[in-house]
DNA sequence: GCATTAATTCACCAAATGGTTAAATTACAT
DNA sequence: ATGTAATTTAACCATTTGGTGAATTAATGC
């Protein structure tokens, strides 16, 4: 209140120490930062600003700027492999099940845009920093298993088409919506139409669902 | 042959002066730098490496590390568009027509994947390298008119469904495909599968042409 | 209270970076 | 031959960059 007890407009109270927290903040300020700027255009000191944390620290818990990336990466397919396993695809009818798949990585992406650009830069280096490949393959295993399961009910209804590769299918229906998320700046430049109003959003899972829908089902 | 003829091993024989050459030189460098690392990764000391040229050349014919990546998109895209427009695709009857545009997207982002990571890196930057959105807008619209075409004839012999938007159609097939080679060293690992051997590339493109077919085709 | 350890900050660096100044060289028209 | 404009180069620079060594402060166990 007085000049004595406050005279810098930053209050220099420290924080209480909180090892995991820290962790954490750099973490999340890493994530924001490659994926604004990608992994060649992220700089170090904007993490620790953004972290609000003193950059030394960075390299306390992380011991680079590709080891910061990989971890950043990792917590984001984490992520979003945890947000799957939560769909319970397993109890919908097998069209449902899909519809409900597309609607899902649709929802998904737009609501964690960071995620598309983090694999964008993740894979403009070849996937240098997905390391422990096992561990990536058994995370991503069981949505594979599901939809396998999926298309083979509907197979059986009569429903679906035979001979699906679950992999190729899931590939598609990711591709649709990442393609046209990931590129929205230039595809909405190119064709001279707002890709992003809500009613092109909403027409496009429509259209996605469609050719979903339409390449699966029989007749 | 002499000591005093060929005392250094870099001949140091100054080319002819071209500035035409010079010029494309540069920009063909540019081109693989920011495809292999990003317009963030792109360091202007390697584009003058790669193009054999002083790096102060570079400035002289674009302003900047910007301008030099804008003009790099722009003949990326005036070269795809080009390459498009030499399909003829209205002398195709409708699905031979949606087939060999297919084909073509899939065979172009094969044959040129420094096209894919261009993009992205002009996405990543929100578009902001596309100036003149007109002129792009223009280069684009033929392939949409003829898409158009193809969907209304289509229709019109019974053999597709109606009401499909040219754009959202476009997309799609693009998607397909971009997102499987632009993803790849990511989707690869995940998956544990080389997705780039020849036969997982014969079977995607068997699974995009069927995907896209069984949208567009009635029965 | 006190020592030990874990968390955090300070001050610093060599190398790299995008960009520039000014001079030199070459083609070319006269 | 010579003047002129276009092309190319050499040397340089202020800043930024990822990364460190060492000191410092806070928590924890005793």
């Amino acid at each position: 209140m007085t000049a004595l007890t406050d005279l810098t407009d930053t209050p220099q109270e420290p924080r209480p120490r909180d090892a995991e927290r820290s962790r954490q903040s750099i973490l999340l300020a890493g994530r924001d930062e490659f994926a604004q700027h990608g992994l060649g255009g992220a700089r170090m000191d904007r993490i620790a600003a953004r972290a609000d944390v003193n950059k030394r620290l960075i390299y306390y818990y992380f011991a680079s700027k590709d080891e910061l990336f990989q971890a950043v990466l990792e917590s984001a397919y984490a992520h979003i492999r945890q947000a799957e396993q939560q769909l319970r695809l397993t109890e919908l009818n097998p069209v449902d099940g899909i519809r409900r798949l597309i609607e899902f990585t649709w929802g998904y992406y737009l609501e964690h845009p960071e995620f598309i650009t983090l694999l964008n830069s993740a894979n403009l280096h070849r996937a240098r920093h997905l390391d422990t490949p096992e561990r990536v393959r058994e995370m991503n295993s069981p949505l594979i298993q599901t939809l396998r399961e999926i298309l083979e009910r509907g197979c059986a209804a009569g429903l679906f088409r035979g001979g699906v590769d679950p992999v190729q299918l899931y590939i598609s229906i990711a591709g649709l919506a990442y393609f046209y998320l990931s590129n929205n700046p230039t595809l909405s430049a190119i064709f001279g139409r707002d890709l992003m109003a809500p009613k092109a959003r909403n027409e496009r899972l429509s259209h996605m669902t469609d050719v979903i829908l339409g390449y699966v089902l029989t007749n």
